[in-house]
DNA sequence: TTGAAAGCGCTAACAA
DNA sequence: TTGTTAGCGCTTTCAA
């Protein structure tokens, strides 16, 4: 029943009573063989079992049609609505998709980009805070790169992105407009831009509604439920007070708000909370979560977009930025005790 | 600063004074060259800044070191813990993971087969209900293929799953315990094997009990949050009444609760539910969800072993059978209206 | 321990 | 429209 597995291209063409060039063709480009040898090629390839091997035609063509895509942390929600978005706009191009997983290790990412040089992709989309800090002055030599969600100072790459100074600044004046004055920022991890960038929004905020800034109240995290657990519990336990808080991930946004119900204190009643991201359970969350919402699946086409053009030898590196909208649900209340 | 960017195995021998030969071997097998060769070398690939084409070698080894993880729905998170038990387990044997989503879509499964046959990767770990049925009868030409989570009828391939079956049982008994009678179940797609046989374990569960068994009260859905609110609502609507749910995936689970809570429903209060999967926000949840753990990371593991015994020639189809355990967390309450 | 040489399966330039 | 042919960069016998 089925036939010699390991067919090639050769015994494929003696078969037709064709050249090797001519199956090459009928399979790539069939409107460049004539009818009757295209039957007579593709009646072959049936009875030869015939499958290509893409990784000879990858290798002969120095390219394979596939991108990586890197994150930060593959257990976040949040990378897999841009993953769709790029495995989306990639198709149409296409080009195929894998995703990796940084684990916000630097060395991870190092290992990705050897896998471009390497010729195991023809890109990287890299939604990683950390760049190996030794291959930044390497800008030139670098393979096929692209930014996506994150910035890496120093380094001129296309990218896409959101403002998130404005964005954070945004919430956390809804924070203050609620009447909220004590508000605790979770924050990512520094030096990273992306923490630095909402960090500043946070403190725009607070500096345009002349609140006072402290130190005490900011607790950086990796974006994860259990570092927003592990904030507030901290928070806590240092004994400082406040009525709201701004998290820089949806993920540490409900770590919080868990950790804060299992000590008895709820949200909204007690503490207001707004997150970042919008991913999918913040709308199924008990209270549904007010966030930042990123437009997620778009970031992944444009990125992809941008992969594009750069692969087709477009070198500039342009920036593209994309809006964001502050979704208000149920996690945040007026403050009950304004101005304490 | 950079040297020259494509620089190739004979340019490294050249530059070295040896042969390309001995390139190779310095740099696949160091030992079995002399030291002072080999610095040699190291010192030319250095010079001509040379990064093996692993496209090459692959190419000529004709095979890559990679496997892909091919899922039902990359935006389930049940999926990511999976990812990691592979991938930590693929990294020890030497291989790469690559993640790729089905998307519940047979021709996407296929296309990924494809891509194994073509040698894009050297095998697949199977995550999906579906296959497709054209390639039921050719299993014996099908690429090197490992099962996980679920099961294909038909097809003897080694697998790693859990007793689907004896789980359910067990959850629904504990809500039956807890005095309910009227339990819908959300179970998933049918006729894929894992929703039957979770189906079937609640139907056992009834039926042990004494309790009549009625098909409105089983709804089906793709293991999605929207799913699950999509079942409640129409449940709701159609006036069946129930005290209970067995979902069969957290996110449905999920769904369910807040679809709920929208219409003024509480949980536990009012309707209990139990879950499938114990997600990350499954902890979080308010309530904290009432879940079947099932033990992800290790099933990624065996999953790869698996695949790696597969790779080395082993033609068994051995199964593997994962223990499971009821979590309980705050999601059941006694039911208030017993044998109402 | 090292080198020469064959060739993995395919694509694409060129010729017919 | 089809065929001939030269490699892509590497690994791996086999011989020295």
């Amino acid at each position: 029943m089925s036939k010699e597995q390991g067919s090639n291209i050769r015994e494929v063409a003696a078969l037709a009573g064709v050249s090797i060039a001519t199956v090459s063709r009928a399979l790539q480009q069939p409107d460049k063989v004539r009818p009757e040898t295209r039957k007579k090629v593709f009646d072959a390839v049936r009875q030869a079992n015939f499958v290509p091997n893409a990784q000879a035609a990858s290798f002969r063509r120095q390219s394979n049609n596939t991108v990586i895509l890197l994150v930060r942390d593959i257990g976040n929600p949040f990378y897999l609505e841009i993953y769709k978005g790029v495995e989306e706009a990639a198709g149409e191009a296409g080009f195929k998709v894998l995703m990796g997983d940084a684990r916000n290790d630097e060395n991870r990412v190092a290992t990705h980009i050897d896998m471009v040089r390497q010729k195991h992709a023809d890109g990287l989309i890299l939604m990683t805070g950390q760049f190996p800090s030794e291959l930044l002055d390497q800008a030139d030599t670098l393979p096929p790169i692209v930014i996506a969600s994150e910035t890496v100072p120093g380094l001129a790459l296309p990218t896409v992105k959101i403002d998130n100074r404005a964005a954070s600044k945004n919430a956390v004046r809804h924070l203050i407009e609620a009447g909220h004055t004590k508000i605790a920022h979770l924050a990512g991890p520094f030096p990273e831009s992306l923490a630095k960038e909402r960090f500043e929004g946070y403190r725009d905020a607070l500096s345009e509604a002349g609140i006072g800034y402290s130190d005490e109240l900011v607790v950086t995290g990796d974006y994860s439920i259990e570092a927003g657990r592990r904030a507030i519990a901290g928070l806590l336990e240092s004994g400082i007070s406040f009525t709201a808080i701004f998290a820089s991930s949806d993920q540490m946004a409900i770590g919080a708000i868990s950790e804060l119900r299992g000590r008895g204190i709820s949200v909204p009643a007690d503490v207001s909370v707004i997150g970042f991201d919008d991913i999918i359970f913040a709308n199924a969350f008990e209270p549904p979560l007010t966030t930042v919402r990123q437009p997620r699946q778009e970031m992944g086409r444009k990125a992809m977009a941008l992969m594009v053009d750069r692969l087709n030898g477009k070198r500039t590196a342009e920036t593209i930025v994309l809006d964001t909208e502050l979704v208000v649900r149920g996690s945040v209340a007026p403050c009950r005790s304004p101005h304490r």
